[in-house]
DNA sequence: TCATAATATGAATGGATATTCACATAGTAT
DNA sequence: ATACTATGTGAATATCCATTCATATTATGA
């Protein structure tokens, strides 16, 4: 997919793309893309209006544009913090724990890649089959050799993105209590996929 | 929360009135909320354009008046499909299962109640905040006669809400394969919730 | 039948806002 | 110094759209 978007080729106008790139982030998350007008990116990036058209065609390949940077940086940085790990658990552990820690950290990335569903569905889509794809990747070598249980994967993975998105949800929207301590909700979430729910002797 | 909703008096203004009602659900299902203009809702109504501010003062808070509606529909029609059910592991299987069909059969109600985060984060939270409330009421109950584990009911809540709406997301949305077998997609959530996701002796 | 309230109309209004454009400046290579 | 390209400006434009309002129709009870 090609966005269109004019390169800067100094220094300075990469200041700017950049600066309307930062203005941008912050008032998705703020105030979303419908309540954010190209005037309020250009006013908080302290750039005139028709300044903004020497980049983007249009505000909404802006959004495009900033949605795939989101969703690049995001998986770089989990894979890179689970990368350390050996076992599947440990993955997983790691994994989850970046998640939500990532999401705490730039609550912008979560709500603004959320909100294409209502803007770009078909971004939205490619998201989550993208990531999903990757995760069942981990998980199929996982069932091979014997770390994991033999279930279907593709179902798994999406089980295992609900989870992480609504702990990361209940974490950065206040959800409830005890929000402060992540390693405690890990914890919670790693006992259920090592034990279940229920108890043993009383499944049905 | 009162919403200054003008009530139809007769059974024509009924009609007139659920009209806009329905048409709403489905534009602002197919459109967004953003993507839908009150010009749109009172054509496909069939009405003039001032009609729509005969009971309605607003298009927000139509919006706001149709998920109160929708979440009560979506919550009651849980509770009456889990009903029949003795144990907490046969509930949980029904919940599941009737959110994945009652998302397939209305996806409106799915999509319009995600995009209140980005309409009214309050009426979000208050969603999400009951839903979980509701449902650690149960999960202590279950916890206390020793059906479940004893894990945090509150996190526990997010976790199942996470599964069952990424579930449905994946369902409804049609994201990787298989997605049409319902019966099949709850055996594998249910077969994760009885014995994890880790092979026992595999653990770390 | 008449009076009154409820319901319905759709053109007009006013405000918002994405985008354009004619013009201005800054940097750079020759 | 000159010419050229990239960058920047902000007022003007044109469209869109929520909401209003003066007016018309319909239903109901006395």
């Amino acid at each position: 997919m090609h966005l269109n978007i004019k390169e800067p080729m100094t220094r300075n106008a990469q200041n700017t793309f950049q600066g309307i790139e930062r203005a941008a982030i912050r008032l998705f998350y703020e105030n979303g893309y419908y309540g954010t007008t190209v005037a309020d990116i250009t006013e908080a990036a302290g750039v005139a209006a028709g300044t903004f058209y020497l980049y983007f065609p249009s505000k909404l390949v802006l959004y495009q544009h900033i949605l795939i940077t989101l969703s690049k940086d995001i998986r770089s940085e989990i894979a890179r913090r689970v990368k350390g790990a050996t076992t599947r658990y440990e993955k997983e552990r790691l994994g989850i724990k970046a998640f939500i820690e990532y999401a705490r950290e730039r609550p912008e990335i979560y709500n603004i890649i959320w909100e294409s569903l209502h803007i770009d569905r078909r971004l939205f889509k490619e998201y989550y089959t993208s990531f999903s794809e990757r995760y069942v990747k981990g998980l199929d070598k996982a069932a091979e050799t014997g770390e994991i249980r033999p279930l279907d994967t593709e179902i798994v993975s999406f089980i295992l993105m609900g989870i992480t998105n609504f702990v990361a949800l209940k974490v950065i929207m206040d959800l409830g209590s005890n929000n402060h301590n992540i390693d405690r909700i890990v914890d919670v979430v790693m006992d259920l996929l090592e034990c279940g729910l229920f108890e043993p002797d009383r499944k049905n």
